[in-house]
DNA sequence: CTGAAAGCGCTTACAG
DNA sequence: CTGAAAGCGCTTACAG
């Protein structure tokens, strides 16, 4: 029982109760808790020690209808893949934490008007002061429309060329799957196939144009029977790679726009009894936790997910305090070897 | 170009704006949105057509502060897996939207003192008005402690025995193992490992206390050979069943914890070259999104991860607004027979 | 069935 | 360097 154990206890402390501790105006205790300048030292560790005696924390909202900004972020994705947005979140996440921001994800499923709606929905229940777009939402001309009109500030994730003021953060998309069909090349494979991503999405045209323009210059003919469509699923990856490995000739690579759909790839040649990567070479795209969890681990694109998204979240905060939009930022990727890649053993 | 398209635009509307242009008190608006008694038809006709034309969107932080409430849930976790982690977020949210409640996310590391700080600084910083822990912390008596003495709500999924009087939400872990290892010994098995989960969780214990008690009403001995230490990732399965695998007499099936485990176990079985099922029989426990893209697919039990999580917020809603607390909820799991499993076909 | 007043706990704008 | 006043946009408590 300490002296002051009465029914006070449960109220929190407020801005209040810190002054009258003090021996200050609450002007002067909001100056201290924002760093604001104009403080004398000695009044500032007065109200410090009030604070911790206190156990005082600020209240958002108080704080939130005072200066007309919520400190909120939201966070829209579609969830083609459940690996790659796991790591989305993550990146948001640490950024908004440590400029005391809170994150708020908004999952959405739909297409077109009805997923603008729901996206500016909400945004407006929230009252967010900014949004994040991941891919494939990044590249909605209809969104950005939507969210300019309504004049709320956002930042992109790996967007399509659409020239916009926003700040956003990619990849060299191209330049990576150029890379990765290069390799395959270099390890001797000619008959190399490649699956699709997601319809819609500006990284699977981009990873496309970099397969071909691999195969291009090391005057490869374009086989348009060794191209499939998928949609960044590990469901479609399998479904590709039996058709591809039912051919009369059969590829001896298989290239997949992302993870999941090389371990369907992975699913489809161990059905059908084809040895990886002894018959057939596996790549992937992503580097998500997937690539060191299937048999064998796939050779795979390191795409710095959690960094795009956590620059995405720097830009977008800085862009609210600076009040003017911050320069794009690209990160770099990374071709990483594992065992589902290697040259022919058993040609058959 | 309308009539009212002036400097106003873009000022958000308040509910004043709403009375004066439904011509009535802003108490009457209030009344009309949170869907209070006494209120006339036609009064409430008018303000709707007035929110609806000044698409007036109330504030939460206004809302928050006068109503002293937050309207925030917080859901704590720590993350063994990422798999599991992905459901108890989209049960959490899908319920918190339903609520129009607000769902933050807390991903937390540490231990001991140190984690508890860090779960209360969350909740002291953000002022949530209650709190979802995901296994293990919902085991924790620490944060249990701190939570109580904070005077802060809170729900628990799949927590261990101590008594509280928090909601929570779990399944038979125990009854479920059990069943898993009846219907191996129903294959033919005799030779039956098994892969603990994470030290610390009271599922881990109660998994195999299900293993044992299988195997004692079959009358196999307990051989502790047979049983390794694991902790839910997927390298600590592979870690196992390496050991496993190279004992003299090794077992002819392995059953895991979780599916991130018996994902580790199939790729140890693919590096000796130990044919699944046909020498080896794997099983997994999650139903988690992994068990599904491995090779063979997974023999698991279906845990109700998305429902779990789904109830806990539930019941934490509920037990706010009542202000008692509700019964907790069990739910049901499921065998699930997939290819990894069956009986022998070369035994050497 | 409806409304006027007070107040939630901060920041902004201003004064000294 | 410090503070008094006003106000952000709602709900609570009360009155009629």
């Amino acid at each position: 029982m300490t002296a002051d154990n009465d029914k006070t206890r449960t109220r929190k402390a407020s801005i209040d109760d810190v002054a009258k501790a003090a021996g200050v105006a609450i002007k002067t205790v909001s100056r201290v808790l924002n760093n604001e300048p104009n403080v004398r030292e000695e009044t500032r560790q007065r109200v410090l020690v009030a604070v911790k005696r206190l156990n005082y924390h600020p209240s958002p909202s108080a704080r939130s209808l005072a200066s007309r900004r919520s400190y909120l972020i939201g966070l829209v994705y579609d969830n083609p893949s459940g690996n790659y947005t796991i790591e989305v979140q993550r990146g948001a996440l640490a950024r908004c934490r440590e400029g005391k921001f809170l994150l708020l994800l908004h999952e959405v499923t739909g297409a077109g008007e009805e997923l603008t709606q729901d996206v500016m929905a909400f945004a407006n229940q929230t009252h967010i002061d900014g949004l994040i777009l991941a891919p494939p939402l990044s590249e909605s001309e209809e969104i950005i429309r939507a969210l300019d009109e309504h004049g709320l500030p956002f930042a992109r994730i790996a967007p399509n060329d659409l020239k916009h003021r926003s700040p956003y953060s990619d990849m060299d998309d191209e330049g990576a799957a150029r890379e990765m069909t290069e390799y395959l090349i270099g390890l001797g494979h000619r008959r190399i196939a490649f699956i699709i991503g997601r319809p819609g999405h500006y990284a699977s045209g981009q990873r496309l144009k970099g397969y071909k323009a691999a195969l291009k210059s090391h005057k490869i003919a374009f086989n348009a029977d060794y191209v499939r469509q998928g949609d960044f699923l590990f469901d479609s990856g399998l479904e590709a790679a039996r058709q591809l490995l039912a051919l009369p000739t059969r590829p001896t690579a298989i290239f997949a726009a992302n993870d999941d759909m090389a371990a369907g790839t992975l699913m489809a040649a161990h059905e059908m009894g084809v040895a990886v990567p002894d018959q057939l070479s596996v790549a992937g795209f992503d580097d998500a936790a997937i690539s060191r969890t299937v048999w064998p681990p796939l050779t795979t694109i390191s795409q710095p997910t959690y960094q795009l998204s956590y620059a995405a979240a720097d830009l977008l905060l800085k862009s609210l305090l600076s009040g003017t939009p911050p320069k794009p930022v690209r990160l770099l990727h990374k071709l990483i070897r594992r065992a589902s890649t290697g040259v022919l053993r058993n040609p058959d």
